[in-house]
DNA sequence: GCGGATCAC
DNA sequence: TATGGTGATCCGC
């Protein structure tokens, strides 16, 4: 029993990987989304080739004084380590997929999708077998598996199962902190101590109650630090969890062997860069490259870095903030028909003006978001002196931006607020 | 403040 | 036929 694949994504034996990619590729080819896509990806190599000409300009000089400067920082950063604290981070399994068997049981087991023919929100484990995946296209994700069901999202549902849970996370912690419907941190040091339990015992009591409360099931992490047991959450994805102890050398063994990619904040482009550019696949390599890293990243960024190859992460609770932006988007079918467009500024204006309403928000700053047909994206913002909410207004804002931009073929609109 | 990019879910 | 929507952050002007 126990040797049963516990992870779907590493239970991938028997499947044609190398095909699945073709036919994705096959699928893509030619369109005008792919055709932009290979744009980027040109655009991102020329960068590539920028840091790696910048990194060759580098004296001998610059190198030894940047290694000196990253020496520092580390030290600095290793004095703030804090291992005090207990956070667990708890992640939903397939969490809309989820929800969708639970009201309609008959796709258990089915490979099954939430969305529709342009766009998947996500996919059940059987589904993701065959390569099928969150922000796939529908009609890539029928040809990678033509038994696929499809269902429409239901956000209403979701947001339902979604308190569900955060009624159990508060349990464990009252300020948890809520990273989204299907994931929240909880600093759980308070309850391990008040119990005497550790925090893998607290995770697997927490996972029990969620699933009692909920019928759906989660996996959970446990680490010193948020950025860590956000890491550890995925290990023993479906259904499990994994615990990192609050010790140095725990973590420093962990982290050193960790794909940079695994890392909340490093996603598709910086692996790109880091690899391409410095040779830094792993947190162990982002500290020895630690030198060059502050030579050719601003202070910030490369404390980051930094700061990952040490595996330290954030312990405190922040102030739950006000929200900084409000903005609603509609993609519809590329037109250049001026009078269309100003149609779906205005009913886009009226979707943004109700949701600030139901917030009670103002805005000074207004975004304009045009997607043209070829999938460019291009933004044009204006600020006024007053805050305003009406739909009136929003829209006289932004159909002088759009005005400035015709003519043009455009697939969608959208409007934000600051 | 603006515009483009990146990231997460 | 068909490649999403929302919010945040950072960089280089
Ligand atoms: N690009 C994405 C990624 C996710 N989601 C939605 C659907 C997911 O169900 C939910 C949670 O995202 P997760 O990344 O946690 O993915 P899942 O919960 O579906 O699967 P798992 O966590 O088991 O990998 O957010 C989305 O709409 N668009
Ligand atoms: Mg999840």
């Amino acid at each position: 029993m126990a040797l049963l694949p516990r992870n779907a994504k590493a239970g991938m034996e028997g499947v044609d990987k190398e095909k699945m990619q073709r036919i994705v590729y096959e699928t893509s080819k030619g369109s005008k989304y792919f055709e932009n896509e290979e744009k980027k990806e040109a655009l991102l190599r020329q960068k590539i080739e920028n840091m790696r000409a910048q990194r060759a300009k580098l004296s001998a000089a610059d190198l030894s004084h940047y290694q000196t400067v990253a020496d520092r920082r580390i030290l600095e950063l290793e004095a703030t380590r804090d291992l005090s604290r207990i956070w667990l981070h708890a992640d939903m399994d397939a969490f809309y997929a989820a929800v969708e068997t639970l009201s309609n049981p008959s796709l258990k087991g089915k490979p099954m999708a939430v969305g529709g023919m342009s766009m998947i929100s996500t996919a059940n484990y059987e589904a993701r077998r065959f390569g099928v995946r969150a922000a796939m296209p529908g009609f890539i994700a029928r040809k990678l598996c033509p038994e696929l069901i499809f269902v429409p999202t239901d956000f209403k549902k979701y947001t339902h199962y979604s308190e569900l849970t955060r009624k159990v996370f508060e349990k464990y912690d009252p300020n948890f902190m809520a990273a989204s419907l299907d994931e929240a941190y909880l600093d759980i040091t308070e309850v391990c101590k008040e119990r005497s339990m550790s925090g893998g015992e607290i995770a697997e009591e927490l996972r029990k109650c969620v699933n009692e409360e909920t019928g759906l099931t989660c996996s959970a992490g446990v680490a010193p630090n948020r950025l860590l047991a956000k890491v550890c959450s995925d290990i023993n994805k479906p259904n499990g969890q994994f615990v990192l102890t609050n010790d140095r050398m725990a973590v420093m063994t962990f982290i050193f062997s960790l794909p940079i990619r695994k890392i909340g904040g490093i996603g598709k482009v910086t692996e790109h860069i880091l690899r391409d550019a410095f040779g830094i696949s792993t947190c162990e390599e982002m500290l020895q490259k630690g030198g060059l890293l502050c030579a050719l990243f601003s202070h910030s960024t490369a404390d980051f870095f930094l700061s990952v190859g040490l595996g330290i992460g954030r312990t405190d609770t922040p102030q739950v903030s006000s929200r900084k932006s409000i903005s609603s988007e509609r993609t519809f079918s590329a037109t250049d028909d001026e009078t269309l467009l100003y149609q779906k500024l205005a009913d886009i204006a009226e979707m943004l003006c109700t949701d600030m309403k139901k917030g009670g928000l103002c805005g000074r700053t207004l975004t304009l978001k045009l997607k043209t047909a070829s999938f460019e994206v291009r933004s044009r913002a204006v600020t006024s002196e007053k805050y305003f909410s009406s739909s009136e207004d929003i829209l006289k804002y932004a159909s002088k931006l759009l005005k400035a931009e015709l003519p043009i073929s455009l697939r969608p609109t959208l409007v934000s607020f600051q």
